[in-house]
RNA sequence: GCGAGUAUGGCGAAACAGGCAGACGCAAGGGACUUAAAAUCCCUCGGUGGCGACACCGUAUCGGUUCAAGUCCGAUUACUCGCACCA
């Protein structure tokens, strides 16, 4: 078959008759949005990574069509973002240009590849007609409060000269380019995505996601559940601190503030000032990486002050120490050496008294120790344990009005402003006189200009664009300047899947009656390293745009599925520094767009990927011809002698109905290497029947009828050819899906394995009608049973149905 | 350091819910066809022993539960991923 001019009528055809447009008119049949992340376009050419992710997920959606399912499956371009401004940075070509130029590059590969993608509701982010509503959301998050500005510690990269996301710092550098962060005070944009920690981590319980994710999810968001406690200085300040151990109250001997603490310089005492100072400016100009160690030797500083224990009066020190993190809690602690690691080297660094306040239950308490244990040395409390211990002490410092039972978590507000070109402008103008202006919604989009030096400085590119800049206030009609920030690319794909669902409107992001018919998605499939990014900040957009009255549902991806990664050949990440980059190119070239993807469905686990290795993918072509030349000769065999319906025609309907009953199953699960399989299996059952002097050619001829439905899915191309050349009306993915008889499952007798004492002894065939009595007294009759159980009793049988029996003898 | 995951032939991998380990392929070896090669078709293919029907061993390591363990439980090792002073 030649499948180049195969691949190019069929699609020609599919194109003509929008076959692959999901179908608004069609309310009778349920919807199936299957959606796979859509592609950013830093290359100009897909990758092996594309074809992995697109070309197995489409066939599951194929095969969900043939089911039934209105499918819509769309794909777009998340064409914003950095690598387009670096790359523009280094050959001096517009990211406008070069951006536009690799979303026609890639289109044309994905039209070309075959899937069933829904053109007409393709999106780029860097539209005007797109980024216009990705301002709009943030102007919507602006106006119920979930997006502020507030000058903050921030990640900067020195490198990309730009402020990073928490999610987008790994280890203490940048994500991107590997530069060590440092932390800056900066006034930046957040998004309140903490406003929904609860629920972001509640909610992940309902859904079909992998438990990896979910648990990703789970620790990123980091709910601890402890007890805010109110230490009274003699300055009259309070310091509040956060501990998920308040049973250890009474072993406090220190208190600890982070360095940037806003009571730090105000509670020191003049003659420590000097030392504070110089300690505060050290520890803001530690890098991030030394500051993040755990190795690292703790230091601080006293700051001369001291505060009071609430609950025993005592009078104990407070000290500044950069082991305590600004952001998180209230920004201090109470140190507890006896029960707490961090607190037990400091205080035998710095000389600070250790007691023991909670001994282990049965066993000798060796410090520190920070497992539960039993109160002691803690007047009323003495003798509690644990949880238990805990409810009581909170209570007790509920009563004394000194604070109580708090829910913290480790989730932060998602920083969301760049000081990068290349993304959506942050539609907000600041005025002499009005302070934080938003733009209006009719004014939108900000448009982002083209004649722009992008080469960073440290400041926003747009920021030095006087056009842009200049502009008047909305409110009183003064000058006043534009926001010189672009959002994070994150955003703009926070929310591509709804816009998805109505692409083309102009009046609105989409329209809730869109949204309800055709979300949330059914089954996402993307790859495992978005878990705490894209995946999280996407069902907060959700969320916040549900209590916005936008929508009606809270989750926005209801089953996830992560296809693994194909590696480089030496088994390392594929990259240019590797030099072991393969190109889908060549293979889809000599082989066709279904040969490719069929064997990428059969000589991987889906979500384990692998290695790349392509020793393979000839036995797929030759599968597809072995499949080819048997449909077209038993297609041309005539059936006009008389049929017969006999115990091997049986088993050939057995052999069809089986591959149907576990194609459709493994397909369910994205296990397409087991799918494949057992299509192959059933190909060679035919060809064994077909060796057969005397045959019944109308089942044969079912048989491959069957067999090209089958594997319609899995080359789409090969098998709307075939099911043209059988005779097959219309497309063959108008046809249903086959169904198993489960009559044709049922076999009259089955290979039991024969076991004594668990060892096998032989097989036997067993009819499918014998009582495990009967199958009892049949196995004992077996020769090679006699042998072995000759003179012994049978005590116990086990019978497997189906499967085994047991005889135990002694 | 904490948490999660993975570990099966020469290779990619299968094994529903504890029930015949290695499906389906690749590679390799043997054979048929051919002047020859390619293509195609047939056979063998976890290890050890045996001419042999067969026997024993085998799913990272050690132990346990069970009539029965790749699968469940406990410990260990290696690798991968995530978090990393979150009080």
């Amino acid at each position: 078959m030649d499948m180049k001019a195969v691949e190019r009528k069929w699609q020609a055809r599919w194109e003509k008759a929008k076959f692959n447009q999901f179908d608004k008119k069609a309310p009778e049949k349920q919807k199936l949005y299957v959606l796979e992340m859509f592609s950013y376009p830093s290359g100009a050419k897909l990758h092996i990574g594309h074809w992995y992710n697109y070309g197995p997920a489409d066939s599951y959606a194929r095969f969900k069509r043939m089911q039934g399912y209105n499918v819509f499956q769309p794909m777009g371009f998340d064409a914003f973002g950095l690598p387009a401004e670096n790359y523009a940075i280094k050959t001096g070509v517009h990211p406008k240009d070069s951006t536009e130029k690799n979303i026609a590059t890639m289109e044309g590969q994905l039209r070309a590849m075959g899937a069933m993608f829904d053109w007409s509701a393709e999106i780029k982010t860097c539209d005007e007609s797109y980024y216009k509503w990705t301002q709009w959301m943030f102007l919507q998050l602006y106006k119920h409060g979930l997006a502020y500005r507030k000058e903050a510690p921030v990640n900067w990269c020195p490198s990309c000269r730009t402020v990073l996301a928490n999610e987008q710092v790994e280890g203490g550098r940048c994500e991107r380019c590997g530069t060590e962060v440092v932390r800056k005070n900066l006034t930046q944009w957040f998004f309140k995505i903490t406003e929904y920690a609860e629920e972001l981590l509640s909610g992940l319980d309902g859904l079909d996601w992998p438990e990896k994710t979910k648990n990703m999810q789970r620790n990123w968001i980091g709910k601890s559940t402890g007890c805010e406690i109110e230490f009274a200085c003699e300055s009259g300040d309070v310091i509040r601190v956060y501990t998920t151990r308040c049973d250890t109250i009474f072993g406090v001997t220190y208190v600890v503030l982070a360095p940037e603490h806003p009571l730090a310089l105000k509670l020191t005492t003049p003659e420590q000032l000097p030392a504070v100072e110089a300690y505060i400016a050290a520890a803001a100009k530690a890098s991030e990486i030394d500051r993040l160690s755990t190795t690292r030797e703790k230091t601080g500083v006293f700051t001369g002050a001291y505060c009071t224990n609430p609950v025993n009066g005592k009078k104990i020190p407070v000290y500044l120490a950069d082991y305590v993190l600004a952001t998180y809690g209230t920004g201090a602690v109470m140190a507890v050496p006896a029960h707490d690691e961090r607190d037990f080297a400091f205080a035998e660094k710095y000389g600070l008294p250790i007691v023991k306040v909670i001994e282990k239950k049965g066993g000798e308490t060796v410090l520190p120790y920070t497992e539960d244990g039993i109160m002691v040395g803690s007047l009323q409390f003495d003798g509690l344990f644990g949880e238990e211990a805990r409810a009581e002490v909170a209570a007790y410092i509920s009563k004394l009005d000194k604070g109580g039972k708090k829910v913290n978590y480790r989730l932060r507000d998602w920083l969301v402003s760049r000081q990068r070109y290349w993304g959506a402008p942050i539609p907000i103008v600041h005025c002499p006189n009005c302070g934080d202006v938003p733009v209006p919604e009719k004014e939108l989009p900000v448009k982002l200009p083209y004649d722009v030096e992008f080469r960073p400085d440290g400041k926003s590119p747009l920021a030095k664009n006087e056009a842009f800049m200049n502009t008047v206030c909305p409110k009183c009609g003064k000058p006043a300047r534009r926001d010189p920030d672009t959002l994070d690319t994150f955003v703009c794909s926070s929310w591509y899947y709804l816009r998805y669902a109505d692409a083309r409107n102009e009046k609105e992001p989409f329209s809730r009656e869109a949204a309800d018919a055709m979300l949330p998605v059914d089954t996402y499939v993307g790859g495992a390293e978005h878990a705490c990014m894209h995946l999280l900040y996407a069902r907060f957009f959700t969320k916040a745009l549900r209590d916005m009255g936008y929508l009606d549902f809270s989750e926005p991806f209801l089953r996830l599925v992560h296809q693994g990664v194909i590696l480089g050949p030496d088994g390392n990440r594929m990259s240019k520094s590797h030099g072991n980059i393969v190109s889908p190119d060549e293979y889809v070239e000599t082989y066709g767009a279904d040969a490719f993807r069929l064997y990428l469905m059969f000589g991987f686990s889906y979500t384990e990927g692998g290695p790349w290795n392509d020793d393979g993918i000839k036995a797929i072509a030759k599968f597809m011809d072995r499949i080819e030349k048997t449909v077209l000769r038993i297609h041309a065999m005539k059936a006009d002698r008389n049929e017969t319906y006999g115990a091997d025609e049986k088993a050939l309907d057995y052999a069809k109905n089986f591959a149907i009953e576990r194609v459709s199953r493994d397909l369910e699960n994205f296990s397409f290497n087991t799918a494949v399989a057992r299509i192959m299996e059933f190909l060679n059952t035919i060809g064994k029947y077909e060796a057969l002097e005397h045959k019944n050619i109308a089942l044969l001829k079912a048989a491959v009828h069957d067999l090209v439905l089958l594997l319609a899915p899995f080359a789409p191309h090969f098998c709307e050819e075939l099911w043209e050349t059988i005779g097959g009306k219309g497309f063959v993915f108008e046809q249903p899906y086959p169904v198993a008889d489960p009559k044709a499952l049922e076999l009259d007798e089955k290979e039991f394995a024969v076991q004594v004492n668990s060892r096998i002894v032989c097989k036997a065939m067993i009819s499918a009608s014998l009582s495990e009595e009967e199958i009892r007294t049949l196995a004992q009759s077996l020769p090679e049973v006699q042998q072995r159980i000759a003179g012994k009793t049978v005590k116990k049988c086990i019978v497997v149905p189906g499967r085994l029996v047991n005889l135990i003898v002694g």
